[in-house]
DNA sequence: TGTACATCAGTGAACGCGCGTTCACTGATGTAC
DNA sequence: TGTACATCAGTGAACGCGCGTTCACTGATGTAC
């Protein structure tokens, strides 16, 4: 509980970094304004110097969870290549931290119905992530369907196996996808 | 507001439907009690003869839904050929009409983070749909591993789309999926 | 068939609670001289 | 460098509000005789 200028900047780091994970854990509409200043060790007054209210709290918190989420894939590994992203994404690590993971698989559902300021964040994101995977497709025909489509299944699947309450079969999704996605990497399937 | 059993039992269907509706267009987070009763053209307080309370609801208004989203998928058409349900699902009707349509890529999401119940619900739709998607591979190799892919795909982009603040994105994912799974669905690539 | 009564679907006032937000205040910071 | 003071980050009590839930009540239903 500082007084200094840098000190209110850093307490604004804790607000969103506090945000960003129970955005990506609990969902949005989870955040509570008393309870997210109880984690970041302050009292709930001093959110209005820092934000001008919830709504903007929530704009902001879940561009800092996208920004984390893709933190958070780069440093998992330099490798750019498709089978290392999709065995990173589809993995049994990420599927079972989504507070640390990709806000898109997280919060899309929930960002449908949100404002305008939240589904422009989304969608920079989506476009982003879909230019990485192109990027590793190579010079293969239709490169951008095909990364729109692999991107698409990512979040279904990752989203669906979070859903499922059986362990077999959430693992037999992300296997599933994971294979499914190398074979559309290797560009062989006539379009 | 008549008081029969029969009167009794209509209103519950009333209730849900309207539950099933406003959980689809809106969240399942977004149901409140009294207004959905007024939805229903009853009062608040008549809910508990109903219900237990706002959990059971929500895992009730879930089941229902989830039956909803598939009674409107075999209404669209009874051709269950890949290529139908892609179009269907896939298509712009399907994404501006979240309310009237699939539960899955509408709730799965904030399903994640429900009771048992309503994950139990959502796998066993799941597991219903990817069913339904094998079947209409034939016989091809590993079906049941490309319908799971398939089904995350649609999912996943049905969701995307919605989020999209662009049109033109927001149909190209549609269509980028669409046509990716239509080449799945020919069983060529090599898995 | 007719009557008396128990049942129970639905009503609407009232409750406690957690929420987002406001505000008077405290005391460390940082600046003017 | 030292002092006096304005600024402002953070505190915590208080607010009105909508929420889920309870409950005494109303009056139509349906049954027992």
């Amino acid at each position: 509980m500082g007084h200094s200028q840098a000190d209110k900047a850093f307490s604004r780091q804790k607000i969103l970094a506090a945000a960003s994970r129970q955005i990506r854990k609990a969902g949005l509409q989870s955040l509570s304004i008393a309870r997210l200043m109880k984690a970041a060790n302050l009292t709930h007054g001093g959110f209005y110097g820092h934000f001008a209210g919830r709504d903007v709290l929530i704009a902001e918190a879940l561009a800092q969870a996208l920004q984390d989420g893709t933190k958070s894939a780069h440093k998992a590994g330099a490798d750019r290549s498709l089978s290392a992203i999709a065995r990173s994404y589809l993995s049994r690590a990420h599927r079972d931290s989504p507070e640390n993971g990709c806000a898109i698989a997280a919060l899309s559902g929930e960002a449908t119905r949100e404002s305008d300021d939240a589904r422009a964040a989304m969608t920079t994101h989506v476009t982003r992530f879909s230019e990485t995977i192109e990027n590793s497709l190579g010079d293969q025909p239709a490169a951008r369907e095909r990364a729109l489509a692999i991107v698409s299944m990512m979040v279904g699947a990752l989203t669906l196996s979070r859903v499922a309450d059986n362990a077999t079969l959430s693992d037999e999704i992300l296997r599933s996808a994971r294979q499914t996605i190398l074979a559309l990497g290797e560009g062989g399937e006539p379009l």
